[in-house]
DNA sequence: TCTGGGGTCCTAGGACCC
DNA sequence: TCTGGGGTCCTAGGACCC
């Protein structure tokens, strides 16, 4: 824990619904559920709107539905949230260089490092004032909470209590060094850094429900219970002890693709192809990342929700379609297709810089003897393009249809000029003509194959245009994280 | 109403080597 | 002939986070 509250923690409000309602004049001031939106769906964020009705992130969108049937459900444009993030992140290294983002709408930022006096809470609390204004102004009018701490932990606490629902006019709030356990104290056990809902269970069972309650339990419980690792560390974060400190973006270290399908698989060759598909796409990242695997890990998820997963390493680091491939579709063999796969997914893991161990041959003394042939592997990739689709060649039209025109996708048509898409289905899609900034547009409906009608990128904004350079910046380390 | 996709970290056991 | 302990690497599963 430091003197002083120099540990900064911004959360966006809402933040795709927002970028979503900020996009779609016709969605201001309504319930706006942005996830999956279909049979399996679950909801990513929910606006402030549509939380009334008790739709909040991680519930099944079937339930969502239920609950609030006039909802819009949106199926996300990621392209949109990552420039409003990058924004974001620009604005806070400005602040200070040492900034850790934990996702595209939060990040922790340090600073002690920053052209300001820590000591000065006053201070502190204009300088997060100033932050969300520029936020705001930069990203066109995205609002985002902030808190300041001693700690991670005092920041985060800080930031979900300045949020819009908490009473803090200016949605900023900082923990005054000293007032740590003061504060804390009264939350429910999950506002502690790792206990989840398994934790949270278990120290209900032994009668502690808040913080306060963890605290007052000895360390010898806690150890006994939890374990010494886990146990000696909630007997710290319970007294507000944390001294984790604030780390710029580290570089991943596994990268994977994943889907779950509409229906559960019990057929192994389309398995295959699924498999197919999704070593290609990890490996088209993975060679971005100009990095290489030594371990291919395979994942289902099965009917009963159990998760089955099976790696292997290899002798040698490959970015090679046609090995993680070769290595995945191994792995599926030994995968029990009876009782039904929800889930199906490839990563890779265990990265090296560079060597293609494989490639080499080498003695004893690590005298490189010679160099052996590598495997064709242009005629393995081109291969890989021709896998269509996760429903392979049983994608019907309309499955087709729903894919290219999924829900909130920008769209323009040569006649009406910028919109959304606001459903899709029968061959048939219904378009919003409206944009950020415009009034509330007019509804027309096309046929699905109409040549006039067609995906768009999403409308820039003016503070990205004004600063290539940092755009540019951020595409390299964002491309990391991709 | 029925549970996503992208990750990180931890644990525990077994193989293998010295 | 019997019995070690430590270290490293790998695997599988699971909790947790956003």
């Amino acid at each position: 824990m430091r003197p002083r509250a120099s540990v900064l923690h911004l959360d966006m409000d809402a933040f795709f619904a927002s970028v979503e309602q900020r996009d779609k004049p016709s969605l201001a001031g309504r319930a706006v559920i942005v996830g999956g939106t279909g049979g399996r769906g679950v909801v990513s964020t929910a606006s402030y709107e549509a939380r009334v009705f008790g739709v909040h992130s991680a519930m099944s969108s079937a339930q969502a539905r239920h609950l609030a049937p006039n909802a819009a459900f949106l199926s996300g444009r990621f392209e949109a949230y990552r420039e409003s993030s990058r924004v974001v992140m620009a604005t806070l290294r400005q602040l200070s260089p040492l900034v850790e983002p934990l996702s595209l709408d939060e990040a922790f930022v340090d600073l002690e490092q920053a052209d300001l006096d820590v000591a000065d809470e006053e201070a502190v609390h204009e300088l997060a004032v100033w932050l969300r204004a520029e936020i705001a102004r930069r990203t066109e009018g995205l609002s985002c909470s902030v808190g300041a701490g001693t700690s991670k932990f005092m920041a985060k606490v800080a930031s979900e209590l300045a949020k819009p629902s908490r009473g803090h006019l200016d949605q900023v709030a900082v923990i005054a060094p000293g007032t740590e356990e003061d504060v804390i104290g009264p939350l429910p056990a999950r506002a502690i850094p790792g206990v989840g809902p398994v934790a949270a269970a278990k120290l209900d069972k032994l009668g502690m429900r808040t913080v306060a309650d963890v605290r007052a339990a000895g360390p010898e419980e806690l150890i006994r219970e939890l374990g010494q690792a886990w146990g000696s560390a909630l007997v710290n974060l319970s007294r507000a002890r944390d001294d984790r400190p604030v780390q710029a973006s580290r570089q991943a270290k596994s990268i994977s693709v994943e889907d779950t399908f509409e229906h559960d698989l019990t057929d192994r060759a389309e398995c295959a192809r699924i498999i197919e598909r999704d070593a290609a796409l990890v490996c088209a990242r993975l060679q971005r990342s100009g990095q290489f695997a030594r371990t291919v890990t395979l994942k289902a998820k099965m009917a009963d929700f159990t998760t089955w997963t099976r790696s292997a390493t290899l002798e040698g680091a490959t970015d090679s379609v046609e090995t993680v491939r070769r290595t995945a579709r191994h792995l599926l063999e030994g995968l029990d297709l009876r009782e039904g796969v929800r889930l199906l997914g490839v990563g890779v893991s265990n990265f090296t810089v560079a060597a293609q161990e494989e490639l080499f041959a080498v003695d004893e003394t690590g005298e490189l003897l010679e160099r052996l042939p590598a495997e064709d592997e242009d005629a393995a990739v081109e291969g890989g393009e021709a896998v269509s689709g996760p429903f392979g060649r049983r994608a019907s039209f309309d499955e087709g249809t729903v894919r290219r025109w999924r829900p909130g996708t920008d769209v323009e048509h040569d006649e009406w000029g910028r919109g959304w898409v606001w459903g899709s289905g029968r061959g048939v899609v219904t378009v919003r003509f409206e944009y950020r900034g415009s009034g509330v547009g007019r509804v027309r409906s096309f046929k699905a194959d109409d040549p006039e009608l067609r995906p768009a990128a999403p409308l820039p904004l003016a503070w990205t245009l004004a600063h290539p350079t940092v755009r540019e910046e951020d595409r390299e380390v964002s491309a990391e994280d991709d």
